[in-house]
Formats: structure tokens, C-alpha cells, sequence
DNA sequence: GCGACAG
DNA sequence: ATCTTGTCGC
């Protein structure tokens, strides 16, 4: 899978060292709490790539605990940073923030494709725009970028905590969405904790891999792919 | 020095 | 993320 990837162009050092500098400041602006109150609406963004050179940022919002669809939204743009293994999130989050703006309804809550905290400074692309949006938010990713785990229960709901190998902090949790399919990364972003993060991702399945909000921004990214090109 | 590396 | 056919398992 992940292990043998061809080599692509190396990253420019000092573009690195700049962004890890603009992480860690941001780092000292993510907070860890709960919700001040239940969700009444919850949304979910993906970013995919029609083309090389441009990037299509989708938002929905749906009701919560309903999880009906209320709102899609999407922002089409060139591409304007590279990938970067760390630093996913110069390369979508701007575009996210263009989708949110076209929004009516605004969601109490975001689920973010990618990681909250679970990330090397703690800056996941969830922590990341939560900051930007100011609203609280948290990440659903499909494959671990750090941490250790232990595998989960083959059954839907068995959950694992997933630790720092350093520092030993819980930085999220490892949750079986379905019976026998690879299992998420849960992990809160901003103004966020990992408890409620853990119990929206639960509250959000409705029998598919992938919890509602991002299911459907998955969804609809593929069909305004086609409006686009 | 040797792995690992979201989308 | 994206490029892609047939195929295994419930």
C-alpha cells in the first residue's frame, strides 16, 4: 500500500522549515474541549483534485442527530502548494475556508477528512481549520500518519486507543466503523475533546465505512467534478 | 542509520 | 489525491 511509493520531487527545505515554524504557532492556538452544546447541525469537507493543477473543496451540512441533508456546497480553485507528507493542510484548507463561506447554514460542529491532533505537531489539517474557522471541529482519517495502535475488534464499534510512541498521550482512537473494513483514526481538532469526537463519529454511521458527513462530501465531490470539467 | 509518511 | 480490471467474500 503505503510502503514502497515512488519517490516524488523532494520538498524545498526552507519551504518546510516555514511551515513548521507557522505550525507551531498554531499549535498554541488549538483548544481541547467539549461542545458548549449538542450539535443541531453537523458538516463535512473533502478536498479532491479534478486535475493536477486544481483543487475542488466540498462542504455539506446535514441535521444532527438526523443526519439529513441540508446544504452542499463546493469551491473550485488552482492549486497553490505542493503535498507534503505533515503539511496536508496548506495544500486544502484555504479552499475549504472559500467553501465554508457559501454555506446559509452554519454547522455547530465540523468533521474534517484527515487528522485532528493526531499529527506529528499536533496541527492535523482538522486542528488546523478549526483554528481558521474559529468552530469547533475534529478529524476522521482512513490511514494513521503517526502513533502506535493495537488492532481493534473485527466488529462494528470495538475501539483502541491510539498513543504518541514518545510521549505516551492519547492523540486519538482507533474505531472498527463496520464490520471487518479497516478502521478509522478519530481525533478532536478545535474546541473539541477526544470523547465527543468519538461519540459523533459513532452517532454519524449509518451501516457504510465512512461516517455520514464525509460519505456524502465524498459524494457530491464526485458529481461536482463533473460540473467543473 | 533505518523506517514512516493524512489527502 | 489520482490512474485502473477483474475478483474475492458476505
Amino acid at each position: 500500500m503505503a510502503y514502497f511509493r515512488p519517490p516524488g520531487p523532494p520538498p524545498d527545505p526552507a519551504l518546510v522549515r516555514s511551515l513548521t515554524a507557522q505550525q507551531h504557532d498554531m499549535r498554541q492556538r488549538v483548544r481541547a474541549e467539549p461542545l458548549a452544546q449538542e450539535p443541531r447541525l453537523i458538516g463535512g469537507c473533502d478536498s479532491s483534485f479534478p486535475t493536477p493543477e486544481t483543487i475542488l473543496s466540498v462542504f455539506v451540512v446535514l441535521k444532527f442527530p438526523s443526519l439529513e441533508l441540508v446544504e452542499k456546497v463546493y469551491s473550485y480553485a488552482p492549486v497553490t502548494m505542493p503535498y507534503v507528507p505533515g503539511f496536508l493542510s496548506f495544500r486544502e484548507a484555504d479552499n475549504v475556508v472559500q467553501a465554508f463561506a457559501k454555506l446559509e447554514n452554519q454547522p455547530d460542529v465540523i468533521m474534517v477528512d484527515g487528522h485532528g491532533i493526531a499529527h506529528p505537531r499536533r496541527v492535523g489539517i482538522a486542528a488546523h481549520l478549526g483554528v481558521l474557522l474559529d468552530v469547533p471541529t475534529f478529524g476522521v482519517a482512513k490511514q494513521k500518519l503517526t502513533g502506535s495502535f493495537t488492532e481493534p475488534g473485527p466488529e462494528k464499534g470495538n475501539i483502541t486507543p491510539l498513543i504518541d510512541a514518545k510521549t505516551g498521550e492519547l492523540i486519538g482512537q482507533v474505531i472498527r466503523s463496520k464490520d471487518k473494513v479497516l478502521p478509522l483514526f478519530v481525533s478532536p481538532g478545535h474546541r473539541c475533546d477526544q470523547a465527543t469526537a468519538t461519540r459523533l463519529t459513532l452517532a454519524c454511521l449509518r451501516g457504510y465505512k465512512l461516517p455520514e458527513p464525509t460519505r456524502l462530501a465524498d459524494y457530491w465531490a464526485e458529481e461536482f467534478k463533473k460540473e467543473v470539467r
